[in-house]
DNA sequence: GTCTATAACGCGATAGAC
DNA sequence: GTCTATCGCGTTATAGAC
């Protein structure tokens, strides 16, 4: 109990640490000062920095997964063949059921996905697509009966291309949304940001099987 | 002309270096040691990494804003309103036209731009954001005719949509035509993914309008 | 203008007491 | 299981010789 409470508390601070600050600018003195802990315990409950990164992944990776294969399962129930809208609102909507709708954790979520990216954590990509690369593959295996113009080409990089465009604004989100309020004078409601991309997505997908 | 050499060399190692690593995972003593000039003169020549990193950007961003003005006033010349694909074929090109088609330098390039939003060097982006803010608002100032029907915030919203794809697609540019690669079992030519990612871009930008 | 040598510091990790 | 103390290393930056 004294155990678990401890890994949660140092999985909370560093969830939260990382996505504002990415993998290397986080000393673990940092987390374990925010989450109230002993500099030890990072080291005595995870091995190692590597480890603790991975072990936060998990924590909210696992259930997303399960989450968008249960809502894939049961649309595949009711129709035949999934569109691109639907498939993009299982993503969407799944999120949204895991950590609730314009949490912060939600975004805090996106964000360390486009770190696990875009930072050099080769481990973090290699643990990744080791973990999750069949859920993956099961998830775009939908979009190919939903493009028929498709090659196997233009589904790779349309998807990516759709991916980096989600990744690059969910992590990039508040500094997007502060710049737009600079702009137009306006908060732009976190709805109307999802509902545009995904707009945007769609188009760009569908575009891969008109040409 | 000693002294150039030294800052120049220390550039060029320092571009490549950081293009591959991201800025925080570089050390000072990787790049003097790659350029052949000692540890001390990083400091002496451009007083900080900071500094440094800065010149970096200032070496490949400044030709290249001038070459996107010049082909805009030219195209403009020529024809009373762009479109979206004038837009974006003006960017590809000016990109081509300053560091030569498909070398290395022209993803270098991109993975920078890449790693300038996404690392946490909030002076960087500062820095970008005052130097070349002017140069932006430009180029944005073009799109609004280009997309009749959108608002200021649909603009924003897909306008940086549009540059997260193509930040995203360059930035991890290596790693997803290994994957490509792995796939398909060929290797897509650079002409391909960039003609792809446009046609991508300029459908999601045309959404903008059609709501 | 460029070098060597080193200061000053923060980092991850661990040994050993409790 | 948690603590203190510390090791060993890599970092940026600088002082001073040449």
């Amino acid at each position: 109990m004294a155990q678990k409470e401890t890994v949660e508390r140092i999985l909370d601070a560093a969830e939260v640490l990382f996505a504002e600050r990415g993998f290397a600018e986080t000393s673990l003195r940092t987390i374990t000062s925010a989450a109230g802990v002993n500099l030890a315990a990072v080291n005595y409950h995870f091995g190692s920095k590597k480890s603790l990164i991975q072990a936060v992944f998990v924590r909210f990776l696992d259930p997303l997964v399960d989450e968008i294969e249960r809502q894939l399962n049961q649309l595949q129930a009711e129709k035949e063949r999934l569109t691109v809208e639907d498939l993009l609102q299982v993503l969407t909507s799944s999120v949204y059921e895991i950590h609730g709708r314009g949490s912060n954790r939600a975004t805090s979520f996106m964000r360390l996905l486009g770190l696990a990216y875009t930072q050099s954590q080769a481990h973090l990509r290699k643990f990744i697509g080791e973990r999750y690369g069949n859920a993956f593959q099961h998830y775009a295996s939908h979009l190919k009966p939903a493009l028929p113009g498709a090659t196997a080409a233009d589904l790779f990089w349309h998807t990516h291309f759709a991916l980096g465009t989600a990744i690059f604004t969910m992590s990039n989100f508040d500094a997007l949304r502060a710049m737009s309020e600079n702009d137009t004078g306006e908060r732009t409601p976190v709805d109307f940001i999802v509902s545009r991309l995904t707009a945007f997505m769609a188009a760009g997908l569908h575009n891969a099987a008109h040409e």
